[in-house]
DNA sequence: ACCTGAACACCGTTCAAGT
DNA sequence: ACCTGAACACCGTTCAAGT
């Protein structure tokens, strides 16, 4: 009955009967870890609602009901994925913000979203685990809620910087915000949910067109333009 | 064995009996249909990802293999669903847009954004089930495509009239189209993921910080903006 | 022609039992 | 303390059998 999936490769054969036959403990080591890493190469590979407990069980060598030991729902695996995508995500915008450290606020913003939308094109279904909603119940993850207010509190800030600046027209700086918000969160999941075909971009261009429509809006809020 | 789940309502008694006892056929007489609007409540009431077969068979009063008669899977009896949400979806912006049909074109494309976000913060989960790309495929419904591409089109157009008419800054026409396009998509996913509340936009706010959203957009390529 | 009901292969989750 | 393996209640889907 126990489907013998696997056929284990035989250790090597030992001269005598070893006391301690390659330890091999209960697993190897961190169970924890391992689902996790189960479970965010299985949203890379096949996308965020296949992401199943018994398969990451699977790939970590355990029963079906060991991951509950460590995650107490499929929800709770989503959320530490989540963790996991979403600090690799901020790494990424900090980096190029730091970049971009001693240009004007504008181009700081441009850098941002241009940022954003490149890690979101190259790692579609990461992105969809951070911000889909659904999956799990982001408000219960303090890291989570943390470290998204800081992106946010990111962008809020270059924001105000140009507009002290003088460098933007005339607005209301909350509506802008939400604005830029909902141009990048929707051109990331335009790509995500299969959109961009129908509105005529290739493949190869999304981070191009990322670019230009990054400008549409920078320049729809700035003062002066900079490009045509 | 056979669960009886619903303690049918006996029929009134008859005086002899009936040669032909309430016709009560297979079922109600048209299970497909009945399916559809079975399947769009339960989208409407537990969100798309709880759309099951049975569920929707239970609601119709059948067994779990019945719909397999009429939808091949899940995924067929999604796209009937679709279809219904994205007629009703394109009837809403029809109407918006015949109703500023008079005013010029930046004027009907602000009441195009808002018509689209109005239905979409009202009907958060047909608009997912509309947009989401994984729940069925697309490109299977040739009604879904040409239906979507109407849409589409009566967008383009009207920017190009803008364009034509001098209302518009200079820029790539195509890429403020799908700037725009992100824009009011974004908005309406964040509704959708439940990203409002760390924005700081109230559940009743949603509606009047949508239009206010597009306000920035239009602002944004229109040579003179309206409001400050 | 249309539907039933049992069956199969999957899931998430629980829990006694093993080490 | 950590994991196994059987169990339960769900799914989607198939298919023989009934009407």
């Amino acid at each position: 009955m126990p489907a013998a999936t696997k056929a284990k490769p035989r250790p090597r054969p030992q001269r005598r009967a070893p006391r301690s036959r390659i330890p091999k403990p209960y697993h190897h080591g961190d169970l924890r870890r391992a689902l996790i890493d189960a479970g965010f190469r299985l949203v890379e590979e096949r996308g965020v609602e296949r992401l199943s407990m018994r398969e990451a069980a699977r790939r970590a060598g355990v029963s079906p009901g060991a991951p509950f030991r460590h995650f107490e729902s499929r929800e709770a695996l989503m959320t530490a994925v989540a963790l996991e995508a979403q600090r690799r995500f901020r790494a990424e915008i900090e980096a190029a913000l730091q970049e971009s450290a001693s240009g004007d606020p504008l181009a700081r913003l441009r850098a941002f979203g241009v940022a954003y939308l490149r890690w979101a094109m190259r790692n579609p279904a990461h992105f969809e685990i951070i911000s889909s909603g659904k999956l799990f119940d982001y408000d219960k993850s303090a890291d989570l809620v943390r470290d998204n207010a800081e992106v946010v509190g990111m962008f809020e800030g270059t924001l105000m910087e140009a507009a002290a600046q003088g460098q933007l027209r005339p607005a209301d700086l909350k509506q802008v915000q939400i604005a830029g918000r909902a141009l990048v969160y929707g051109f990331a999941r335009m790509n995500i949910d299969g959109h961009f075909p129908r509105w005529g971009v290739a493949a190869h261009d999304a981070e191009a067109t990322a670019e230009a429509v990054v400008d549409v809006f920078i320049n729809g809020i700035a003062k002066r333009p900079r490009k045509a």
